[in-house]
RNA sequence: CGGGGCGUAGCGUAGUGGCUAGCGCGCCUGCUUUGGGAGCAGGAGAUCGAAGGUUCGAGUCCUUUCGCCCCGACCA
């Protein structure tokens, strides 16, 4: 006898919601006996978890071996030295688990591998012969997050599965890029997952092109944008469909006007309208220039003003801008900045250039102040704006004509029914779990570390690498997410931890010995089955079964007398009775369709 | 780091300054029971997160501190 025996099984249900979980994957995995929390971020694995979280490994690494990729495995404790050389020691902020060793000497736990892949890249090979190569391994990955949440789906100890690519040149990347673009998509498939990919920020990993995987979840924690034409992206990364250039040959030279106490967008057009009426329509928010200013601070701590200029009627999304400046961040400007900054009037800042003062601003390397613009602010565009004096606006200042800005910065919030950039219609927003991440991280860790080959010139060249990220226990969690219901987990047949559950109801001799005759039969013909042989009421037997979601259940009980068996299907939640001989078949085949 | 909430038995919880800290689940023993989280009887299990203080008396009030959860900030 080699099947489960659940009275074996090292499980304990709770038949009450753990108090401290509160999304669905989080409560259930704990409930039904798969995960116990360790610390904060960190949960342990009993014995139904393991076997879900092999069955997904096992799914990714069949589709990555299937892109030629070849398994290598790093330490997850690091030394710090590669990442100093990359800068991501320092760049990587306090999300970095790191600690000493008894020398004294700095280490970290990996949050990703680039570097090691790198150099043992650089380790062991020097032709573009050699090329290209694509390593990966599944790893356990540490990052001390901020505020770790959702049990196993942000947690600071995760399985990942990462993959990296090496190729001569971008031809090469794009290749290695798109295999595993459609890698993914074929594990997001077998994993029964609804997904979107969506263009993506590098964030600290660097480097130009870069998608999600999203499996769709109203509560998942990134949002983005799509539009009926196929344009998605993380809201990170989306752009908005720049203005058109105008023509500013009929619009009158900037004049100032009085606008006392104008502290706010709309007070600002309600002085406007009064001071200055327009014939055509009534100004409105979005004639309005609105700057805002940040106090902009790089990894290394050095601190300079940014001011962004963009539509008054929306608002800096600082999400968007952190990824826009990332790895810098950014901070408020506060009362002791603006003091230190005088030629910033707080409510009326402008980027005229009407008063020496403001010569300052959009004048490239001729202040510590940036200044940067919405796309929305284009050439010939004239507008409603500070005029850097206090209780003073400008209108009519056209961009171009009368300012200039350092460069764009697109990080306006996005709303509902903006126009896709590429003109493929309104972007609706929606949210998503991020399951896989591909990077084109081109050269910036083969420069970074010397990773360079010789061409068939025999000439030195850098390697161009990607790197591609899988989360596996993540993908557990979402698994779980999206099949549960309120009775518990429902998985998928291909990753539950077992087939079938044959439930023993009743005491009777018979039905315990039907039921071990059916659980040796269908393990021979290799289904995973377990027979739920405890000496417990029917009902616990039910509960359990249904909480822990098992795919088949099979009641070997009071149907015995009319020589039948009942078979349920977990996720159908259907019952049908089956007579006793044809069970086994019955089984079988329902187990592999 | 900001806001909110919570720490009482393995889990879920009650306890409004006063007597031996109560209940449900789970666990142990015995008997009965077995198609939807069984019944009866008996039992084990808690220094009430920690430290200090007020008081004749503190789970309860005060101070400090530690921890956890949620929202936000943050985050391949």
């Amino acid at each position: 006898m080699s099947y489960a025996l659940m009275s074996q099984l090292f499980v304990r249900t709770l038949r009450e919601d753990p108090a401290d979980a509160e999304v669905p994957s989080h409560r259930l995995l704990v409930r039904a006996g798969y995960i116990r929390r360790a610390a904060p971020g960190i949960y342990s694995w009993l014995p139904l978890g393991l076997k879900v979280l092999a069955k997904v490994d096992r799914i990714v690494r069949e589709e990555v071996e299937a892109i030629g990729a070849q398994e290598v495995h790093f330490p997850a404790l690091l030394p710090k030295e590669p990442y100093e050389q990359t800068n991501r020691w320092t760049e990587y902020g306090p999300n970095l688990f790191r600690l000493k060793d008894r020398k004294g000497v700095d280490m970290l736990l990996g949050p990703t591998h680039e570097e090691m892949f790198t150099l043992i890249v650089k380790d062991l090979y020097s032709s573009y012969k050699d090329l290209p190569v694509i390593l990966y391994q599944v790893q356990t990955k540490y990052r001390d997050e901020a505020r770790p949440r959702a049990g196993i789906l942000r947690g600071r100890e995760f399985t990942m599965k990462d993959s990296y690519s090496f190729d001569i040149d971008e031809a090469g990347l794009q290749v290695a890029y798109d295999k595993h673009r459609e890698c993914y998509q074929r594990i997001m498939e077998r994993l029964g997952l609804e997904y979107v990919i969506v263009k993506a920020t590098s964030g600290a990993m660097g480097g130009s092109r870069s998608e999600e995987f999203l499996a769709l979840a109203d509560n998942g924690e990134d949002t983005f944008v799509r539009s009926p034409g196929g344009y998605a992206a993380n809201v990170e990364a989306a752009s908005v469909a720049p203005g058109e250039p105008q023509d500013y040959s009929t619009v009158p030279s900037p004049t100032t006007i009085d606008t006392p106490g104008a502290s706010t967008i709309d007070l600002l057009v309600t002085a406007v309208n009064e001071a200055a009426p327009r014939k055509d329509r009534e100004w409105n928010g979005g004639d309005t220039l609105k700057n805002v200013v940040f106090m902009r601070v790089t990894p290394e701590g050095k601190r300079s003003p940014l001011i962004i200029g963009l539509p008054g009627d929306r608002e800096v999304d600082e999400k968007r801008l952190e990824a826009a400046i990332s790895p810098d961040e950014v901070e408020p400007f506060n009362d002791d900045d603006f003091e230190a900054h005088p030629m910033l009037v707080k409510g009326y800042i402008g980027p005229g250039v009407l008063t020496e003062n403001l010569a300052l601003l959009g004048t490239k390397g001729s202040s510590q102040i940036t200044y940067l613009t919405d796309p929305r602010v284009v050439e010939g565009t004239s507008w409603i704006t500070g005029a850097n004096t206090a209780d003073t606006h400008v209108i009519n200042l056209v961009m171009g004509r009368d300012f200039t800005s350092d460069g764009i910065i697109d990080v306006a919030e996005i709303r509902e029914g903006d126009p896709a950039p590429d003109g493929s219609g309104p972007l609706e927003l929606a949210r998503g779990v991020e399951m896989g991440h591909i990077f084109q991280l081109g050269k910036k860790y083969a420069e970074a570390l010397g990773l360079q080959v010789l061409d068939a010139n025999g000439k030195l060249v850098t390697v161009t690498m990607g790197s591609y990220g899988f989360g596996v226990t993540r993908a557990v969690a979402m698994v779980a997410e999206s099949s549960c219901d309120d009775k518990g987990l429902a998985w998928p047949r291909n990753l539950a931890p077992f087939d079938v559950v044959i439930i023993v109801a009743g005491k009777d001799e018979q039905a315990h010995e039907v039921a071990s005759k059916l659980a040796e039969d269908l393990d021979s013909a290799e289904v995973e089955v377990v027979l739920d042989d405890r000496n417990v009421s029917p009902g616990v037997k039910f509960a359990d079964s249904e909480l822990i979601g098992f795919p088949t259940c099979v009641v070997v009980g009071r149907g015995l007398k009319d020589g039948v068996v009942e078979v349920r299907d977990r996720a159908q939640d259907t019952a049908r009775n089956v007579p006793v001989d044809e069970a086994l078949a019955e089984i079988l085949s329902e187990v592999r369709s």
